[in-house]
DNA sequence: GCCATCTGTAACAAGATAGGTTACGTGTAT
DNA sequence: ATACACGTAACCTATCTTGTTACAGATGGC
């Protein structure tokens, strides 16, 4: 299984939002992810919804940040891209009518509740501006990438 | 993705093989498990390779347990089916040039690495005892299915 | 009004992986 | 010798994320 990395992705895109552009078009942001426009759009389509980004459509549109990066958890983004499962590994049916594989599956759904209770707790209690506060300790005035070297669109 | 049912489905059969037969061949598992005996020989052959199990050839052959029950853990089996991904989300690349997703990566790999750590400790201080006596504790006397209705092959 | 520039979305292809299937080789007991 | 059962390679299928193409709708500048 290829691993969804939808939540990195989008991660990555809030903090240069953030740093880099006030307002950034999807193909801006899809060449700094090294994917496609249409993905972009896909993606963040869930961001919108819950409020944490904006579009604007037509000549001098694009995304921008609806709300400060310490106002958005990683469990909220999370959960804006539709909560993707967590896990691979599980069980093989849902509801086994053999008590054995009952047995296994209950022992096995402990586990992974357990880790995953964890996992979202954690994403609780980690907001997009702590990684960006960590992003600044690695290395100031670096830029990502070529694609946003340049100033960028003029803001006025 | 599908998520990988190996592991549940490896403790499966060794909780039947324990309990009801003490050989079985994989025509006769694969029937329990709902799949192909191709399936149940790739699968264990593991299990095999870590002395869980013992397979015999020809006439007569077919599985058995090499080891009690007790003496097999949750990540004994997790490892002898190969480490399989537990996890289905993650970074998009390994190692990015660019500071804002080392950070992003830096700070989903904590999580993950702590949701992990606390999956397989959970996994080690489990053994495959354990669970078949949960399988006692729900019904006495209850059978899987058909395929294991019928007394097996004659123990003489 | 017209047109370039964006987003929104549907539809489909690509790539990866677990699982299922077929085929055939090898070992073993009767 | 033969039937039985494992060992393994090869190939197909299903599913899911991601990538791509195509086109409709909205917006601002001319």
């Amino acid at each position: 299984m290829r691993r969804d990395s939808r939540l990195s992705r989008m991660l990555h895109v809030l903090i240069h939002m953030d740093r880099h552009y006030k307002r950034a078009t999807s193909d801006t942001i899809s060449k700094m992810l090294g994917t496609n426009a249409v993905v972009v759009r896909r993606t963040m389509a869930g961001l919108r919804q819950q409020g944490y980004v904006r579009s604007e459509q037509g000549h001098g549109g694009g995304w921008e940040l609806a709300r400060g990066l310490d106002k958005i958890t990683l469990l909220d983004i999370y959960r804006a891209i539709g909560e993707p499962p967590l896990f691979a590994i599980g069980p093989s049916v849902d509801q086994p009518d053999c008590l054995v594989e009952q047995a296994v599956d209950a022992k096995l759904d402990d586990a992974l509740r357990a880790a995953e209770t964890l996992l979202l707790e954690r994403f609780r209690s980690v907001t997009v501006a702590e990684i960006a506060a960590d992003f600044d300790r690695r290395l100031p005035g670096h830029q990502c990438n070529a694609h946003w070297e340049h100033p960028g669109p003029p803001e006025i």
